[in-house]
DNA sequence: ATAAACTTTCAATAAGTTTTGAAAGTTTAA
DNA sequence: TTAAACTTTCAAAACTTATTGAAAGTTTAT
């Protein structure tokens, strides 16, 4: 295979497993495209690269910055922005982890936080199953939760050594 | 906060991180309203319920069959369905990871160690970049599957146990 | 065999999400 | 200032995914 075939396809593959884990398809190609490439590109070649509109760009780049995954970077005497993505794939993930936790993760842990507190008859078997999966998920939401703690601090090499020790 | 409100807040928060995860919100919905159940429902009280088409809870049944999550039952003498939850969090937790890692995480696998696979000029930014990111991305997922893989013959205790030794 | 009780299918439609592109906005150099 | 070079916005259109509901299919009891 020849290599803008594999990035073609890498390019793809990631776009694919972004949109099955509820990140918009576009967003996931063109951090893909940012990975693969040295150095910067700017808009304009994003929207070349990828066949996508100025606006899309745009859109998306804004996006990636939010996630904290891409960067900008302004040239000296030049009037266009430049972007580039961290390409340290523990990095990624650690920022991966981090916003989906603060987006997703705590609100739900809020909301489970609530319903353990509903009060009930613990002879109602209504009650019962309620309280009983919402105590469960609840812990292991906190589980979860601490070890994406753990994660974020962790470097890499350390945090894979950990968990291979454990689980020999 | 009562029992019935406290119910749909807990279906509408499962169905709405269903969503943010790549599962559609009606499964996700139908799942929790099945986990705060005692007992089993028939196609009918989830319609109900939930107010959605017989249509579609069927095919809703069908795929949380086809994850795992959910069993049929037949009631001798009864021409109905009743369907019915496993409530245990750890098994729903590793069944959930057991499917996606077939589903998504494999064929992602399978085109990353072709991709790592691709040859070139390491003098070559272009390549090299490339083949850094694949490799490094490769490495990580194969990091994850055999923590997956661990985790899926793993129980709760020992598992969570293990790593908060761990991470002490 | 028949019919009642139930389940499944799937084409049509609705709902939701993403993308476009042209217009408005901003920045910089002269 | 002005205008060129660039970025941002957002309403409309395209695309994708989810849902409906009626018709077809299946099972069971008689």
């Amino acid at each position: 295979m020849e290599l803008p075939e594999a990035k073609q396809k890498f390019i793809e593959a990631w776009g694919k497993l972004g949109s099955e884990w509820g990140i918009n398809r576009t967003m996931a190609q063109v951090h893909a495209l940012l990975l693969v490439t040295p150095g910067e590109l700017t808009t304009e070649e994003i929207m070349e690269s990828l066949s996508i509109s100025r606006g899309n760009a745009n859109m998306t780049l804004r996006d990636l910055m939010g996630w904290g995954l891409v960067e900008k970077l302004h040239k000296a005497g030049e009037r266009k922005e430049y972007f580039f993505a961290d390409k340290n794939t523990w990095n990624i993930a650690r920022q991966v982890a981090k916003e989906r936790r603060k987006r997703e993760l705590e609100p739900v842990m809020k909301i489970l936080d609530e319903l353990v507190k509903v009060k009930g008859d613990s002879k109602d078997p209504e009650y019962a199953t309620f309280n009983k999966s919402v105590t469960d998920i609840n812990k292991m939401a906190k589980n979860v939760d601490k070890t994406l703690d753990t994660m974020l601090k962790a470097e890499e090499n350390w945090f894979w050594g950990s968990i291979f020790k454990m689980f020999k």
